[in-house]
DNA sequence: ACCTGAACACCGTTCAAGT
DNA sequence: ACCTGAACACCGTTCAAGT
């Protein structure tokens, strides 16, 4: 549409930090530096991005959030490995990423984990994870159908894929999480090859 | 034997560091800060420790090889899978289970979840991540020196099987643990074979 | 509301100088 | 060899001041 310097400021900034993560994933993306490539103060960033902390998490989010489609599985014309990995990457989109991944995480943490015993949340647990075992076992089943799975019973793989996504949910809220997104991708599919055939 | 202000200077650094983090694991080790707590000016400090990367992977290192049982790897006569599955094993078993699973996963959320931002305790995790990362990689060296190892770059492969053991790990301190310890074997082996060849 | 740039209190690292 | 402390070039955050 128009020239990057027409952008908003806010645009700017994210534009300029993203660039320079494409540059060398090892960047440190300062103040400074963000707000010079931007052609912004210090004090411009700050005003959007009131801690560094949220520039980070905004930026991560938006090089991650770049495509979401629904049921993959459905689709045809993709090859199978490809269509499990695209599912069991809606399940780990739903826990976010950055801040909202530590919230997420808090929630979850202060619900089953700090809570256990004190209160009897197991209950509401349990059948979440039920939930999300059979909705993976459902996208097995179609994989089995095409004779696109390795043996083996569909809870077992379905309960490794998850455990993997938990895995990667957990990272996502731990710190560092932006220089794994790329070790991310790698596991998921690692994962996933050892339940394709 | 004698007083500890009577130690080596390496000694005092490496004792205030590692007592700064035993009093909380959010704990900020900077320079000063652990100069000033050893009695010893930060020109010292930087004589027995170039970087701040070597005195924090020092310290974690002490704290880490405090015990080690004898490494699974080592044994000639067990299968590949069955070494590395026995390795992975060890680094689960410090979670522990039940109440001391929840217990350790409650120190992590702590220290790296819910105050991240708040404190930067990010070096400090990122060291031991480090440590993780590089005791996988030693393990899967031996095996690719037998030739027992899928293709693939080693951290690639250290990373994925870290994932699986995280997820396996908060699995420990959620819900329903007990009715999962078969899975768990299986989702462990599972993860192993996706390894070795 | 948006933006500036100085100022503050830190940081890791370097280094001339002492013993 | 060990140790000091000042100095350098950074950092994230705050804030009075402008538009």
């Amino acid at each position: 549409m128009s020239d990057p310097d027409e952008r908003d400021t806010r645009s700017k900034i994210l534009i300029a930090a993203a660039t320079m993560i494409g540059e060398g994933p090892a960047t440190r993306l300062s103040v400074r530096a963000v707000a010079a490539r931007a052609g912004v103060s210090t004090g411009s960033l700050r005003h959007f991005f009131p801690t560094q902390q949220e520039l980070l998490d905004t930026v991560v989010e938006g090089l991650q959030t770049l495509d979401l489609p629904d049921d993959p599985m459905a689709d045809p014309t993709r090859p199978p490995a490809e269509r499990l990995e695209a599912c069991l990457r809606v399940l780990l989109s739903s826990v976010g990423t950055g801040s909202t991944a530590r919230r997420n995480w808090v929630s979850l943490h202060d619900a089953y984990i700090a809570a256990a015993g004190r209160d009897d949340t197991a209950p509401t647990f349990l059948a979440m994870e039920r939930l999300a075992v059979d909705r993976v076992e459902r996208w097995l089943a179609v994989l089995r159908e095409e004779g696109a799975l390795r043996p083996g019973d569909l809870e077992g793989h379905a309960r490794f894929l998850l455990t993997v996504v938990n895995g990667l949910s957990l990272e996502r809220a731990l710190p560092g999480a932006a220089a794994r997104i790329g070790s991310e991708a790698a596991s998921l599919r690692q994962a996933v090859s050892a339940v394709v055939s």
